[in-house]
DNA sequence: ATGCACGTACTTTTT
DNA sequence: GTACGTGCAT
């Protein structure tokens, strides 16, 4: 196969490039991951083992997707190569060279909320108030800390103030604490990598020599301490090839640093340096208009895209009354478009700079009946329930997790509360050793507890011995998880409860047995389809279980389509940030307003500096990249923000779009108020003759309303709700319903399954109640035509 | 130990 | 406007 065939010239530089540093700046929709998993394969077509390749990308899901490509191009070898996210990588790197700086290897990984749990702990056993210093606050400090890889004796030298100091003090017992345990946060990984590789020669030179090659994708986005455990890894091979946009850096909240980008000439001075500025996604109004904005940002490494596909439509500028009419706008331009341009729901994307912007347009695409779906919301193994069925696993791991420990002690509830869990902490202290150990000794805790205490916590220390039973005669991870659900009576604790949580609660901890299922047949095909065992799987059955609860941790995407009620063919809503790398034909960016893009935070606060509305300008830029063949930008005149109804100004950027490329509709129509939104007279223009703007333009389009919904289509007869319940569900999606407190409302989802019986999850239309699930035995609903 | 009520705060969230 | 967390009362 010819992998340079298909490819433009700077595309097939890329690719053929042999050996040195490489910088790849990778525009949106240039190719990039095309061009990356070509080069790889490349590679290893002329001569380079997979097994001496290591590639970099911050999500799982680029991993995931660039595993597969790359398999379709050099086959099953493709697993032999590392490939995974920083984090991931790290996290085997120290499991398996951890000892080698006195690391316990069978460390586990603490999330955010575990985080959290924890520096609450140390800001409250130091006795500090902690509404002055939050924990928080504290974490975000410490994890600034930690991406420019400083200690916390580091932190304290260079601590002035005195709450800086105390910071610098939470820092470091957080971080004992951390140590303590065996666990390790996200940031940890990355430093104690960066450690082992400093610290001990001969894992540099063990791994060092190995990598070959070293690729990184979305560089924009590294810190301080990724680019150096990158720069140690490649540092004997100085094959380093780092691919990234600048322009598309949108996490420096979350340490990214930018200038690690635009200075990496300066570091690797040899650098091969190629731009690809070809765009095969939008046109060339959408680039103009995009351009124009990015443009503005000072000292961004000079590029600019550019397409086959010239003119283009124009952008559309809709100004709308409030965000009600924003959102029913957006509505009907689906409907319109998708009409007359035969194009599917899942055509469009509506793009948004925070969640909360999400309500009326859920409500407002309810009404229409056009299938919206919301896109990085909650993931499945941040549910809490999830996250308890872990926290067992967890704590087998690894049974000094006090914080894993705490977190399933009383969950289902077994009468032992804070009280009870002081106690035990408090032996712990005394004993040092962890309160887990504690528990496992049969005979610390006997007689130091008072019989009433002892009476509910010896059934808890049977069953953990037997956990820990469990763990050694298990046969793969699903007969453990088997296990312990049976010993915990999960499922049917969650049965039991009555809210209609439960029913998902229930399912969820279903669907996470599947997933041990999917671990477990993956781990055999690949031991079968490599005929071997991977390096980094075979290394005895407790690292197995490592591997699982480093995926699921480290892999946050675990959030499936977690939807019966959301099909595949809707409407898109998420983030900005979540729209990174996604392409749509139609996108809709909405909230084009001071305040929201750019976000107040980057504007008004005291803290807003001018590299924050860069990175705004970057979001916008994002945003109008994502689109192949349409963009509108929409804003509202008022907008209810935190209970406050305000007038809004439209958004600082929209005056850096060239004017001929914007269509004004609505409120925007030169004339309308629009325009001259950014004075002040918004006041009189929108309320009377402003309507009229998009009025005219709309009345004509069909607008599919709420008695038009079908609902009749041979259901079970509307009789008494008890009555139908034993029998066949007798709410469908669509039915319309009444609730005695939360009014009328549409039926989005509905079910017969788990002990709780049918369940149906109804938005409400009236008075901002918004989705509810409801066990219909329970809620009394009536149907209505 | 659990439930309710009041107060507060509230971008974005790859791992 | 809401959702969550803390604190008090049962």
């Amino acid at each position: 196969m010819d992998l340079l065939e298909g490819l433009n010239p700077p595309q097939q530089q890329a690719v053929a490039h042999s050996e040195g540093p490489l910088l790849i700046f990778a525009g949106a929709g240039s190719g990039k991951t095309r061009t990356l998993t070509h080069r790889i394969a490349y590679l290893i077509e002329h001569g380079t083992s997979p097994h001496r390749i290591l590639a970099v990308t911050f999500t799982n899901k680029a991993a995931k997707e660039m595993r597969e490509r790359l398999e379709k191009l050099v086959g099953p070898v493709a697993k032999r190569m590392w490939l995974g996210t920083f984090h991931a990588l790290c996290a085997q790197m120290l499991r398996i060279h951890g000892d080698r700086i006195g690391l316990n290897p069978r460390f586990s990984i603490l999330d955010s909320d575990d985080q959290l749990r924890a520096m609450k702990e140390i800001v409250k056993d130091a006795n500090l108030d902690s509404d002055r210093f939050k924990p928080s606050v504290a974490l975000s400090k410490v994890s600034d800390a930690k991406n420019d890889l400083l200690t916390p004796e580091q932190v304290a030298l260079r601590a002035n103030k005195p709450h800086e100091k105390v910071y610098a003090n939470l820092y470091a017992r957080y971080q004992e604490r951390l140590r303590a345990n065996s666990v390790m946060d996200f940031d940890d990984l990355l430093v104690e990598s960066v450690r082992l590789l400093k610290e001990s020669p001969e894992t540099l030179e063990h791994w060092s020599d190995r990598f070959k090659h070293v690729l990184i994708d979305e560089f924009q986005d590294v810190n301080e301490a990724q680019f150096q455990w990158a720069r140690l890894l490649s540092g004997k091979h100085r094959n380093i090839c780092v691919v990234g946009d600048d322009d598309q850096s949108i996490y420096a909240w979350r340490g990214a640093n930018v200038k690690i980008i635009l200075d990496f000439e300066k570091i690797y001075p040899d650098a091969t340096i190629i731009r690809l500025e070809q765009n095969y996604r939008s046109t060339q109004n959408i680039l103009d208009a995009a351009y124009g904005v990015i443009s503005q940002n000072a000292g961004r490494a000079s590029k600019r895209l550019w397409t086959e596909e010239k003119g283009g439509a124009q952008l559309v500028l809709h100004g709308a009354l409030n965000a009600q009419e924003e959102a029913a706008y957006v509505v009907r331009q689906v409907e319109l478009l998708r009409r007359e341009e035969h194009l599917g729901f899942g055509d469009f994307a509506i793009l948004c700079r925070v969640n909360a912007q999400s309500r009326p347009f859920e409500e407002a695409f309810l009404r229409s009946r056009v299938p919206l779906k919301l896109v990085g919301t909650q993931r499945f193994y941040e549910r809490r329930e999830i996250r308890d069925v872990l926290a067992y696993l967890r704590w087998i791991y690894n049974p000094d997790d006090d914080g894993a420990l705490k977190r399933f002690i009383n969950v289902p509830p077994r009468g032992i509360g804070s009280a009870t869990i002081d106690k035990l902490e408090g032996m712990a202290r005394e004993q040092n050793r962890s309160v887990g150990a504690v528990l496992l000794d049969n005979g610390s805790t006997g007689k130091a507890l008072a019989p009433t205490v002892a009476r509910k916590v010896e059934p808890l220390q049977r069953l953990m011995r037997h956990l820990m039973d469990d763990a050694q005669k298990s046969l793969n991870l699903t007969d453990l998880m088997d296990k312990i659900l049976e010993r915990t009576r999960m499922l049917e604790w969650l049965r039991g409860e009555r809210d209609a949580d439960s029913v998902d609660r229930e399912a969820n901890v279903e669907e996470l047995v599947r997933a041990c299922e999917a671990f477990d047949l993956r781990l055999a095909e690949d031991v079968d389809e490599l005929g071997e065992t991977s390096e980094i799987w075979n290394e005895g059955d407790p690292l197995r279980l490592g591997m699982f609860l480093g995926d699921v941790v480290l892999d946050g995407a675990g959030d499936k389509d977690n939807s019966k009620n959301q099909s595949d063919e809707a409407v898109t809503f998420m983030t900005l940030h979540a729209a990174k790398g996604l392409e749509f034909p139609v996108v809709f960016l909405a909230g084009v307003e001071q305040g929201l893009l750019p976000h107040s935070r980057a504007v008004f606060s005291e803290s807003a500096s001018d590299e924050q509305l860069e990175e705004e300008r970057r979001l916008m830029y994002v945003g109008l990249t994502r689109a192949e063949k349409r963009a509108y930008l929409t804003y509202a005149q008022q907008r209810t923000m935190h209970g406050r109804t305000e007038t809004t100004q439209t958004s600082q950027f929209l005056e850096e779009i060239p004017a001929h490329l914007l269509e004004r509709e609505g409120l925007a129509k030169a004339g309308q108020g629009g325009f001259m939104a950014r004075s002040s007279e918004w006041e009189n223009a929108g309320r009377g003759a402003g309507r009229g703007g998009y009025r005219e333009r709309v009345e004509s389009l069909p607008r599919p309303t709420f008695s038009a919904a079908s609902s009749s289509s041979g259901s079970a007869s509307s009789g008494s709700v008890r009555e139908a319940n034993a029998k066949a569900p007798s709410f469908r999606v669509s039915d319309k319903v009444r609730h005695k407190t939360y009014g009328d409302g549409l039926v989005v989802a509905a079910a017969h399954q788990g002990g709780a019986g049918e369940w149906v999850e109804v938005a409400f239309l009236t008075g901002g109640v918004g989705k509810k699930k409801l066990i219909v035995a329970f809620a009394n609903l009536e149907k209505v035509e």
